[in-house]
DNA sequence: ACTAACGGGACAGCCCGTTAGT
DNA sequence: ACTAACGGGCTGTCCCGTTAGT
């Protein structure tokens, strides 16, 4: 689940071959490091150490430290299409497709260094700089335009407004993630995500009618 | 709103009372600046030249800048109870109570600086050091007991269980007032608080019956 | 000649004055350092060991390297008023002036740490910065003044263009200068400095006529 | 004017040929760079990646930073007897030949990389190594001998000196052609140049007599 | 003959904290 | 209660040079 290689592709490239793989490696130490200790407390040496390199050699794969950064954000980033891609793949109708989404975003964020590494960079990206990409609104579109579907199918309550809601779904989930963190290491997160559904996916499901 | 000086009841440490108004600026202007740039990125030369003193009256006042950090977050903390008992006044059912202590603290997040700066360096707590409050637990508990309240009045939908709602609360709120703060630097923070009543607490409510 | 102190200010500065001994102290070694080995090999942490300090104290005098280079050189032009100014003083028919001039230069270049270093930092100025003061022109115009004078006096060959000799002048004795140093660490500066007056100053003077 | 490829003469190590070819572009490339902005300023990987290589490339054909360097400076030198043997292809008299020779020169330095890479190299030479061949003495000489060919001639001022003469040459000249650099860019060199032969040139020679 | 990748060391700058002095 | 001055350590970054591989 958190694999940094990428040995789908095709092997002629002969010579780059360790450096890309060098780099996914780093990226994913920067990770796991940056997603444990916060940015400010990672110095490039911890990376290079715990690479078994030097800082040197870490300097050839990024320029600089902000670039290691955002690339693991990007990271983060190209984690989710991957992962919904694999979520259209059954066919669920719309309201189970929006609860699947949910669990499988849940479970990224208990498993994934990358996914974590990137959420918590987020977190401190006034120390980073301006240019990383957006957050947050990309999820409130996708979890609306779910929504929008659920709604049409006629399985969301004709009361929930899919833009409010979508909003409030990241708030909390965002939230509930990182309380899990900061209280528990994220031991409880499941239980703090079956606290998301039944709270708030329960209420907005319209039960399947019995004709 | 957010006053930092020494109340009027006259002291009787005469020589310390101004000691006790320059610490009370620092720890104003210290929430100031960790509220608007993070922990990491304040020096406590920031500090003192805001303040227009040196860094060493700074040091006279507190330790060292974790001091600094934990005495905001604890003014944070010490902001609560004076304003759950402002509310405690009124004389409110159990379910408009926990309505009126959301706004409360809504408004607090969006227009006191400790409060803000202490929520901020939660944020940020790893780089702190491990002896903050701890955080989250306290308004969870909080929101339990007056929606067992409001329960046991009757205004709560049965099926919704007070702890896992409190819960959930917590953490949209706290997820909400990030992502405000992040995105639009708190100007839409109303909306979107308007997001969370709309979608949360209305279903939580049971309409007042007419018998 | 090359003291670093400044005695004839006022005493009340208590505070101050171990600072500005200090930053003398750190300005002078900077001009033996640079002067010696140049720009880019000397290190804030060799300035810092000479004056028995820590890298830190120097920082607290000056901001940064460039502006310790700066201030070399500032205090390089600084004297040159001084200089001059000590001319002025007796009361010299204008050629005798203008040798006067050079010979002084002359000496300064031998002896002064602060001159040495400000012409070499000046030479070496595209590693600092752009906003070093304009080298050259401000010697060039002096000296066309003086030849000037001494045109006006009669006292210099006709033939020869005041601002095109100041140009030349300050030419030969800027090489001049520079070969002596690379050539022989300064050693035959005054026999150099003697071929300048043989070949172009003797040339210049109109022979004070008997009548 | 700034040919840097290997002669029409075809050589009989064919192999080579090539890494010939490499090893002057990389000189004059590294000439240019130098030239522009001074030894420490210039990166062996600016010059790989001007001369559209890698820096391992460079290495091959020059062990360090210094001996790339070296190799400018060696080539400036090795200007000089081409430049001089084509002035002695003309027959000029004594004094016109060394008029011709300054204004060759200047020529040179306005118009030649490697020639300017050279002086400018021999200027920051304490950066490099003490191993540079010794400036300024060779053209010390140079003019020597043709000012005393011009004394023998009798077109030379008898009461010059032509030792003390060439220094002073060779001294304004560098001067000159350094200041010109600085406060110009090279663009008043001629204007400079021109104050060179009116104000030393113009005092030295011997007009020739009508008998 | 040339490349990609990596090693390694040095340095500027930053900033926390201390201390002598008043 | 406050200031000026100083100490000290860490880290990002740069850049020279090397090496495996082809």
């Amino acid at each position: 689940m958190t694999t940094y290689d990428t040995p789908a592709t095709t092997r002629r490239e002969p010579k780059q071959e360790r450096a890309r793989h060098t780099r996914a490696r780093l990226l994913h130490i920067a990770a796991e490091l940056f997603g444990e200790r916060g940015y400010a407390n990672v110095g490039i040496q911890d990376i290079a150490t715990r690479a078994e390199m030097t800082k040197g050699a870490v300097y050839f794969h990024f320029a600089n430290k902000e670039e290691l950064a955002l690339a693991v954000v990007q990271a983060h980033y190209a984690r989710w299409p991957e992962i919904l891609g694999e979520l259209s793949q059954r066919s669920l109708g719309p309201f189970d497709m929006l609860a699947a989404t949910l669990d499988r975003v849940a479970e990224a964020f208990r498993d994934d260094v990358v996914i974590q590494a990137g959420a918590r960079l987020q977190l401190e990206r006034t120390m980073i700089s301006e240019d990383l990409p957006q957050p947050y609104t990309g999820w409130e579109k996708n979890l609306t335009v779910l929504l929008e579907r659920a709604r049409d199918a006629g399985e969301l309550q004709p009361s929930a407004d899919p833009a409010a809601t979508a909003r409030i779904l990241v708030a909390a989930f965002f939230g509930l993630q990182h309380i899990s963190e900061v209280l528990t290491g994220r031991a409880d997160m499941d239980n703090r995500f079956g606290d998301l559904r039944s709270v708030l996916l329960a209420h907005l499901r319209v039960p399947a009618t019995a004709d």
